[in-house]
RNA sequence: GGAGAGGUGGCAGAGUGGUCGAAUGUACCUGACUCGAAAUCAGGCGUAGGUGCAAACCUACCGUGGGUUCAAAUCCCACCCUCUCCGCCA
């Protein structure tokens, strides 16, 4: 959510800047709702004012004795009038706020404008694909004899999960493993553990809802509110600190957590449909951080730094791009995708999203610090993916493939494998 | 699943219809005393919003949402959450 006295002051450049990430706002209705408002607000306030002084001198009249009933008489008919103002305040009020929760974040002026992901800047490209002296295979025949079952698990759920086994499955909870102690112990995260199911409100304040409910599953239920399954950690941890006012000498704070995630992938019927690319399950490890406004850009730089370290220690190429205006997230202010190399597809595939959202998130959710003047200020929340752990096993067995249809296990790995060096496909 | 208790300011805790945005304590900030500190004394100390150049004034908020009333922290209804005991359970 903007900062709604940005939209009040200077309504002209915020359409513009948002204009470059293709959302065009109707500057025309906010003018006009925000108009109506200061007048039946400032009428609803003189109301109510009225009111309450002549409340209380009856109150006074009353607890002296005297006859209160000329008081009473003279605002008797305020009560309607009153009512209607209330009713016609909130009347302006929900649309003004459904209008406020659709705009888009700002793009930081350091991001470049662009139409599409063809505008995206690649900003460095580390590790050197590996030359192949034999024809590659993508994970799905390779995982064939390694353990991966896409049959058994649509038969269990339907299309789009998938079903590991035997050291595949271990190989993938080696990953998670890794990529958690790497962080806590290397990069000084803590770790935290969160709940998989969460309310609206905090989908609201990370910025799924109300704009991307077909993105989300539910789970209704008959004596309680409605839940939804998330669709990243960023949800229940960014979450953690709604509402609250976090005592500066804390900040920043930073977490990682390991959880799955889910996402119905509406939008995506016939995308990445082979496969483990695109699931309605998968896991990640996110990284998390809440820190004093003037710092979010340094952090988010670090914060990319440490999901590249993993890719980095797996010995993967990958490169790091810039998004453009146009291809960024809705709560985005900026953000890098980090794209790993995949030999079957002979491309670089998105492994990792980091984001610094400044305020969007914090105003939602009123999360908030003591500055140095000692006033509560917005934090900034900045997270990202340290790493999808699905697709990083993809890349795993794409990039380390030998001629014999074998994967070779990164020297990090080993020790999570029981120091196995490779998986072996099975015969048949 | 059954029975009960409760949600008030950073924390504790009073307040069952009227000068209550809320006593008191504590924490915190400022000042006085002190060489300094502690103790003591005095003052300050919630959030959001509106009008205004400003000073200031006004509005809303006592778990959430409705309702009754001239007036609601206080009464009524619904919901959410927490705690205790019993039962069940990974």
């Amino acid at each position: 959510m903007l900062d709604i006295q940005l939209l009040r002051n200077d309504i002209k450049s915020v359409a513009a800047r948002l204009s470059s990430r293709g959302f065009e706002l109707d500057t025309a209705e906010f003018t006009r709702l925000e108009a109506e408002r200061k007048t039946i607000q400032t009428l609803t306030q003189e109301l109510q004012a009225k009111r309450n002084a002549s409340s209380k001198q009856i109150g006074i009249a009353k607890s002296k004795g005297e006859d209160a009933s000329a008081i009473m008489a003279e605002i008797a008919h305020l009560g309607d009038e009153l009512k209607a103002a209330e009713t016609a305040l909130a009347a302006l009020q929900a649309p003004l706020n459904a209008l406020l929760m659709s705009i888009p974040n700002l793009p930081h002026e350091s991001v470049a404008i662009g139409k599409s992901e063809e505008d995206n800047v690649e900003v460095s490209r580390i590790g050197t694909p590996r030359a192949f002296d034999f024809p590659v295979k993508d994970h799905v025949d390779l995982g064939e004899k390694l353990g991966l079952d896409f049959e058994t698990a649509s038969k269990i759920a339907g299309a789009r999960f998938s079903l590991l086994r035997g050291n595949l499955a271990k190989l993938h909870r080696a990953l998670a493993q890794f990529m958690l102690n790497t962080h806590t112990d290397a990069h000084q995260y803590t770790e935290v553990y969160v709940p998989y199911l969460v309310n609206a409100e905090s989908m609201r304040g990370t910025g799924q809802l109300p704009k991307f409910e077909e993105d989300l599953f539910h789970v209704p239920r008959t004596d309680a509110e409605q839940l939804y399954l998330i669709p990243t950690a960023e949800v229940p941890v960014t979450n953690m600190v709604r509402g609250e006012i976090v005592p500066r000498e804390q900040l920043p704070l930073k977490f990682v957590a390991h959880t799955p995630c889910f996402r119905s992938e509406a939008g995506a019927y016939g995308r990445d449909t082979r496969g483990m690319i695109r699931q309605h399950q998968f896991d990640k490890v996110e990284l998390v951080q809440l820190v004093e406004p003037e710092h979010s850009y340094a952090a988010l730089e670090t914060l990319t730094g440490h999901a590249e370290a993993i890719l980095q220690a797996l010995g993967l190429p990958y490169r790091k791009m810039a998004l453009c205006t146009k291809d960024m997230g809705f709560s985005a202010a900026k953000t890098y995708d980090l794209e790993v190399w995949l030999p079957a597809q002979n491309t670089y595939r998105e492994i990792s999203s980091c984001s610094n959202f400044e305020a969007f998130q914090t105003r939602r959710m009123q999360a908030r610090f003591r500055g140095e003047n000692g006033k509560p200020e917005l934090l900034h929340s900045i997270n990202g993916s340290g790493l999808a752990v699905g697709r990083t096993l993809v890349a795993i067995l794409e990039n380390y493939q030998q001629a014999d249809g074998s994967v070779t296990i990164p020297e990090v790995l080993r020790p999570y494998m029981g120091g196995i060096d490779a998986l072996v496909p099975t015969a048949s």
